[in-house]
DNA sequence: GCGACAG
DNA sequence: ATCTTGTCGC
């Protein structure tokens, strides 16, 4: 896959938000998603004290859930852990990913989120406007907003708030199990973001594009020889 | 100042 | 994210 340069990767913190605020103007969480037949799950691993990041893209049939194509790198975040910049740290590697994609999907599942972010610039609103893709974030836990409890059985919706505005939904995927986060983050709007969220959920918690993606970064980690195991 | 805080 | 065994519940 091919996609232009938007901007440098080489950022303070206070720089990163400045650009947050900056591109948050262009994203689009409006759009119905229309077709898609192919949908990517993006994620990653590391070690604990390791600088070495682990990132895969895995490409899904919608129509059976079978892997069409998987790709995976291995590099380092030149950016630390900080709640609100998480796309600083992810990113760049998981776009290197989508490089030797040789399929285009036509929706990505990122884990983490996308609009119910403090500055409405999540992991999936980053990705979305670097790629051109409709993107979607489908996060294990909450960073921002607030919430019922959604019903106990899958397929329930709590609406995810936070200063009068809808920003997200909290979606219950299995019965009895803890429910994720699921935003847009551009080209896509909320009631596509979680009508494929919940199409996804195999009788699993976590949607197959990103548990696929899950388990090919750890594949990846632990055959890694080259990292000290721990 | 205090609490919260995606992965 | 990762470190970790068994265990309670459906």
């Amino acid at each position: 896959m091919k996609f232009p340069t938007l901007h440098s990767w080489d950022l303070s913190p206070k720089e990163a938000i400045a650009l947050q605020k900056e591109l948050a103007q262009q994203i689009d969480v409006e759009r119905p998603l229309k077709k898609c037949a192919l949908i990517a799950g993006a994620d990653c691993s590391y070690n604990r004290f390791s600088p070495t990041f682990y990132a895969a893209v895995v490409v899904l049939r919608t129509s059976d859930w079978s892997i069409v194509e998987a790709q995976g790198v291995i590099g380092e975040s030149p950016f630390p852990y900080i709640p609100g910049l998480l796309s600083f740290r992810e990113t760049p590697i998981v776009l290197q990913a989508f490089a030797k994609l040789e399929h285009r999907p036509d929706a990505i599942m990122c884990d983490g989120q996308g609009f119910a972010h403090p500055r409405r610039f999540g992991l999936a609103c980053h990705l979305g406007l670097w790629l051109g893709i409709p993107c979607f974030g489908c996060a294990k836990t909450r960073l921002t907003g607030d919430h019922d409890e959604p019903g106990s059985n899958a397929g329930a919706v709590a609406p995810l708030h936070e200063k009068g505005e809808h920003i997200g939904n909290v979606v219950r995927t299995k019965n009895k199990t803890k429910p994720v986060y699921v935003s847009p983050g551009h080209l896509i709007d909320l009631n596509s973001a979680t009508q494929w969220t919940l199409e996804s959920s195999c009788g699993y918690r976590i949607p197959e594009p990103t548990r696929q993606a899950h388990l090919h970064v750890n594949q990846m980690r632990l055959q890694d020889t080259s990292e000290p195991e721990v």
